[in-house]
RNA sequence: GCGGAUAUGGUGUAAUUGGUAGCCACGUCAGACUUAGGAUCUGAUGCCGAGAGGCGUGGGGGUUCGAGUCCCUUUAUCCGCACCA
């Protein structure tokens, strides 16, 4: 019998939806395994052949775990909010439900064919209101809390009422967005509006009036991972800031847990390092100089530093634009070229202030502040070099050590005054946090290291400020002035924010027919009649922060997860995914895990304890080359005779770079009498890199793969393409190799002339090596995720084996190859005459007994240069083993004492005994 | 500018982690079988050279009996952050 996958495929994706093969239960009896992968936004467009890439690797994965005897939870879902299904629906009036339905199907459709071994039972969705319900839960349980820093956890908000009606402020160590201060007899003074606003300091899920990144081609606000060089990620449209009133998650106040957490997890270190960035600690000082306001008055301008060791060398001061003081601190002199600076920075978007981040613009105010240390009074100037985000917005300025302030001093001809020995400052500024202190009174010729550590201790005993740890990470914006989303389970008395209570849940996303915002600019949510609720909804990453907890227990509609379930699954054992999230998702779903966590809802603090990120599958594009002017097309080898332009070609109608000349001419109209210059008989095209998209015609559909090699044969291709973790382009040409393979593995049970052929004969030393050997070759590289050299472990054990038939053999190797070939052992296994799945069988175990060699590998060294490596038995004597590299005494040594594995000589001594 | 990663035949890649570089495939060449096929099988295939031999892991240097692997330096590509004080 042939190999006839087609049919073969089929029986067994029916099969094993028929029998449930794939339905996880919880089960204390045994250990539990989660095997995760990002679930993906069903978009119009269907998989490519990149897709499944971290889909295949996972179920490698899981199915192997589920081989060697684990429960493995493999769940997968979609997320099905976002961005893409509301602008088709904008343009086309579809409705995003209809477009997403659509969509979904077609995804599991393409997913079926794969031969995934997901539990499909557990399938979320973040549109359905049975999940939603479970996010917006989540936000009110962030919004009935805030975070205290003292104990480093969320706690309810009716806690600090309780502190602020008994003591005010004071002991109060809380995230919040300004730091507060009032008594408890203020606090009682106020009126419930005004203790709400004051809450909204502190709550985590709260609303602020703050500077957001405003698109407004997308009529939306949007988060800071969102925003990439001033342009929206989805999308690429300008971002502008903006002053706006929005919901927003303090995710700031778990940014040191965040940093610390990392420690913990098995990530890969470049994933670690992007985290820790984005979270961005620096450790400095919160230092207070006295600033002269226009009208005479003297303020405490506050700065961050880390760099208080060069105070003594601070010779101006810097405040942003957008700096609270900045109209006080402007003298009447000043007002005009002050008020000129600011509208000029306003008109420049983002995207034009990151171009220009080498121009040195600025404006004097006009005003002064004195230096604590060195008496002197110091101009205090406008510029954009300083961020309104970062710190406090005002910066001590340093010159000498400081390239930015350098410029800006260059350019303005203020004083430079050097503090730390080193450099050359005609040329540049020297930044480097080493060297001895110079011109700063005691800290003279004291080290960098040591002056800032003093200098902590001196600015705070002369009560000028403290030590702080600054963070670069932005609290989230959390609204979208969008329809396809999560509406905010709130509703407002006048301006006050009132949740829904609990049992209101879920607030259902109401139908609508225009998708566009209102005349007024409002979302669209302003055009349902009686809603009475927020009109903004939740960003995309509301549904996707808590959706791997949900698959635990998928159907609960009394609670997110039940605390059983959670306590079996606990978290994630594996993750797979693009390294695109790390700075959204994977920050936000660590936050909302954290914050579960602390409200006693989830038993883990990190939500994915190992994460693998696949690499990206880019395009590879054909290209035809036409003669100018003519409908002549030359191949590649003869296009440098001729003038010509390149067009690209659908690759689907190529074949390891030979162009199909008949499906070209009936490609498109255009070529259907096209005439074709050949070389030996063939048309060669050109190929480049690309990304794949389809106005490139590069995009391989996994189901045409499917259609003429088989899942299997796909499966074993795309781990085969190369390390998971690496980039890589496309490429069919290739995918003959690993579908010979296949057959000849079926083969291995057949005879030449197609009779299945099974024998118990026992197999040969030589059989069971080769066995034992890809057993733990296996073993090793699925560990590894190295499954591009397990599908070559196979090929070669395939290779060693020629024709066996055995089944001592033939059975092993079947259970070994399920997890990358599920359908082709499923069938054998079958054959073999077993009547439960392979899924169920044992994984082979490696029995070490037979790789035991019973001769050695000697490497020998002659003159200096390892010659060769050759095997002699055990029993070989000195005078076999080239006496004339060593000395036979030595040789004799070694063969007496305990049994060596590898020695490694040189002429006259031996360097290094491997036992 | 700072940080991270990568660099090996015509192509994708491998290398027991410091021990014969190029496994496994693709491609190419040759052959077998075949009423010719984009099927199957066998062999060859890093480069130079007729050969012996020489040269070879981006470049240069170093450590070592021995380096793709470790160290220094340099180049190129990719990714992340970026007036972050």
């Amino acid at each position: 019998m042939e190999y006839n996958f087609r049919e073969i495929e089929a029986k067994w994706q029916k099969e094993w939806k028929e029998r449930g093969v794939y339905r996880v239960k919880t089960d204390a009896s045994r250990p539990k395994f989660y095997v995760l992968d990002m679930f993906p936004y069903p978009s119009g467009a269907g998989l490519h052949v990149g897709h499944p890439l971290g889909y295949i690797a996972s179920d490698i994965y899981s199915r192997y775990k589920r081989l060697c005897g684990y429960n493995v939870l493999h769940p997968m879902g979609y997320d099905a909010f976002g961005l893409p299904a509301e602008q088709y629906a904008i343009q086309t009036g579809q409705h995003p439900a209809v477009t997403t339905e659509q969509n979904i199907a077609r995804y599991r459709e393409q997913l079926d064919k794969i031969g995934f071994s997901y539990d499909w039972e557990r399938e979320v969705r973040t549109c359905e209101p049975e999940y939603y319900k479970w996010t917006q839960w989540a936000f009110l349980k962030m919004f009935a809390h805030y975070y205290d820093n003292g104990t480093q956890k969320a706690r309810p908000i009716e806690e600090l009422v309780a502190h602020f009606e008994a003591h005010g402020t004071e002991g109060v160590d809380a995230a919040c967005t300004t730091p507060l201060t009032f008594t408890a007899a203020e606090w009682a003074a106020k009126s419930e509006a005004e203790k709400e606003q004051t809450l909204q300091n502190y709550r985590l899920a709260f609303r602020a009036d703050t500077m957001v990144n405003w698109c407004p081609k997308l009529g939306t606000v949007l988060a800071n991972d969102e925003v990439k060089d001033g342009l929206s990620v989805r999308g690429g449209y300008p971002v502008e800031q903006k002053r706006m009133k929005q919901w927003l998650l303090r995710v700031t106040a778990y940014a040191q847990r965040m940093l610390d957490g990392l420690d913990s997890l098995e990530w890969s270190e470049s994933l670690k390092e992007i985290q820790r960035n984005w979270i961005g600690r620096s450790e400095g000082a919160q230092v207070f100089f006295d600033a002269e306001m226009a009208d005479g008055s003297t303020r405490k301008l506050e700065i961050f530093t880390t760099r208080p060791d060069t105070i003594f060398g601070v010779t101006f001061m810097v405040v942003a634009p957008e700096h609270e003081w900045l109209a006080d601190m402007t003298t009447a002199e000043q007002r005009a070229a002050v008020e000129e600076y600011i509208e000029q920075t306003k008109k420049r978007s983002e995207r034009e202030r990151i171009a220009e981040t080498k121009r040195v613009s600025g404006v004097f105010t006009g005003s002064y502040a004195t230096n604590p240390f060195t008496g002197k009074r110091i101009p205090i100037y406008a510029s954009d070099y300083v961020l309104a985000g970062y710190g406090t917005g005002a910066i001590m300025a340093v010159p000498a050590h400081d390239s930015r302030d350098y410029a800006f001093a260059r350019h303005f001809g203020l004083d430079i005054v050097p503090v730390v020995e080193g450099g050359n400052l005609e040329e540049s500024s020297y930044d480097a946090k080493e060297g001895a202190l110079i011109n700063s009174d005691f800290l003279n010729g004291k080290d960098v290291k040591v002056a800032i550590v003093e200098m902590f201790a001196e600015v705070e005993r002369r009560g000028l400020g403290k030590r702080l740890v600054n963070y670069r990470l932005r609290d989230a914006i959390f609204s979208r002035q969008r329809y396809w989303g999560e509406p905010f389970p709130i509703r407002y008395d006048g301006d006050i924010a009132r949740p829904l209570a609990e049992d209101e849940l879920p607030l259902e996303l109401p139908p609508i027919k225009n998708f566009g915002p209102t005349e007024q600019g409002e979302p669209p949510l302003a055009r349902v009649e009686g809603w009475e609720y927020e009109l903004s909804t939740m960003p995309g990453f509301a549904g996707s922060s808590a959706y791997y907890l949900r698959y635990m227990d998928p159907h609960n509609d009394s609670a997110l997860v039940s605390k059983e379930a959670n306590e079996y699954w606990r978290n994630v054992d594996l993750y797979i995914g693009g390294i695109e999230h790390a700075t959204g998702h994977l920050m936000y779903s660590r936050f909302w895990n954290m914050f579960l966590y602390d409200l006693g809802y989830v038993c883990e603090s990190e939500p994915f304890k190992k994460l693998v990120n696949q690499g990206m599958i880019q395009g590879r594009s054909n290209f035809v080359y036409r003669v100018v002017g003519t409908n002549q097309f030359v191949s590649l080898g003869l296009r440098d005779q001729y003038q010509t332009q390149e067009i690209h070609v659908d690759v689907n109608i190529v074949k390891n770079d030979i162009l199909d000349l008949d499906a070209f001419r009936a490609w498109r109209p255009e070529f259907a009498d096209a005439e074709f210059i050949l070389e030996n008989g063939q048309y060669i095209c050109g190929w480049a890199v690309e990304k794949m998209s389809k106005s490139m015609f590069n995009v391989v559909n996994p189901d045409f793969i499917v259609e003429q090699y088989g899942a299997d044969t796909l499966r074993m291709y795309e781990m085969f393409l190369g390390p998971l973790e690496q980039s890589k382009p496309w490429d069919t040409n290739g995918i003959d190799g690993v579908h010979k393979f296949l057959k000849r593995f079926w083969r291995m049970f057949h005879t030449r002339t197609g009779e299945w052929a099974l024998s118990d004969e026992q197999p040969t030393d030589k059989e069971l090596k080769t066995l034992h050997k890809t057993i733990k070759k296996i073993r090793e590289d699925i560990e590894n995720f190295s499954f591009n050299t397990s599908v070559a472990a196979f090929m070669i054990c395939a290779n060693e084996l020629g024709e066996c038939h055995k089944r001592a053999i033939l059975e092993p190797l079947t259970i070994l190859i399920a997890p990358f070939a599920p359908h082709i052992a499923e069938q054998l296994w079958e054959m073999m005459g077993h009547t439960d799945s392979v899924c169920d069988a044992a994984y082979p175990v490696c029995n070490e007994e037979y790789l035991v060699e019973n001769s050695f590998e000697y490497p020998i060294m002659i003159n200096g240069k390892l010659r060769c490596k050759q095997v002699y038995p055990l029993s070989a004597t000195p005078a076999e083993l080239q006496a004339d590299v060593v000395t036979k005494e030595e040789v004799q040594r070694w063969l007496e004492g305990a049994t060596p594995k590898k020695i490694i000589v040189v002429p006259g001594k031996i360097i290094n005994i491997v036992k």
